[in-house]
DNA sequence: ATCCTACATTGGACATTGTCTAAGTCAAGA
DNA sequence: TCTTGACTTAGACAATGTCCAATGTAGGAT
């Protein structure tokens, strides 16, 4: 992720502070916080960062195909900065905790033509729910 | 569905007017309707049904098993009948309609013993996206 | 058939999450 | 350094969902 920023740099982005700053909370391993928790934690180094920046930026971030949005339940969506490795996500029905997984098997060759009701098909998304350890016990 | 009603009352439900309205709403194949719309449609039989007897309704179906909830996305949750066949869903990402469909494969073993974090797993949802015929016209 | 009462419904306030806008601010090229 | 169009901000607004106290009622008991 250290490159991000060069990267989008490179794609004609204005680089700010805020938006350096919310690419900063995203970078990690297993991160996927919601957008409240990112505004939180990017107004640790950056007071005065509106929620509306925050907002902007992860919209931005997903169109550009570097962030990628979990929508787990009715809750608040999630966003995984580990969008360049295809993966799936293990989501704890309790406390909201997502891992990332990755299944065997071509799930889209798992779908026959007859069931795509002439779609175009762009993507497949996998979600495994249960406990965690935690919740389980 | 005709049964459901004798089936929940077997289970113990006092049969209200608000709830033979919610599922009759819900009654047919291939339905996916918002809670707001399950409302709206309930509201032409029973036009002093509150909002929040619907949210009440379709969340005892889910806890039931009766009926599934569908997060599709950021949008409102979805509330699908067809809890009694196992099934997957395939989704417009312009325009949000929803179709069922039944993948092959077995997702569950798809996903290695190291890769389940000790969670239990009860469920696999498999969402795929693309676009319907008429909206990537 | 009528009465009781625990359960269901109602309306509206409230909460959460996300979007929009007008006005001010600033990054970066000239 | 100046200029300008893109960026940020605060707060109003919107969409969806939850909660509560007051009221109503289904269905067993009498």
């Amino acid at each position: 992720m250290s490159d991000l920023l060069e990267r989008l740099r490179g794609r004609g982005w204005r680089l700010t502070a805020q938006r350096r700053v919310v690419a900063e909370v995203l970078d990690g391993d297993h991160v996927h916080y919601t957008a409240d928790e990112v505004h939180a934690l990017a107004a640790e180094r950056l007071p005065e960062i509106s929620r509306a920046t925050v907002y902007n930026t992860l919209g931005e971030l997903v169109t550009l195909g570097e962030v990628i949005e979990v929508s787990t339940d009715g809750r608040a969506k999630r966003y995984d900065p580990n969008a360049h490795h295809a993966h799936q996500h293990l989501v704890c029905a309790r406390c909201g905790t997502i891992r990332d997984v990755h299944p065997s098997g071509d799930l889209l060759a798992d779908l026959p033509t007859q069931e795509r009701y002439g779609f175009a098909i762009s993507a497949v998304e996998v979600t495994y729910r249960g406990l965690c350890p935690d919740c389980a016990a």
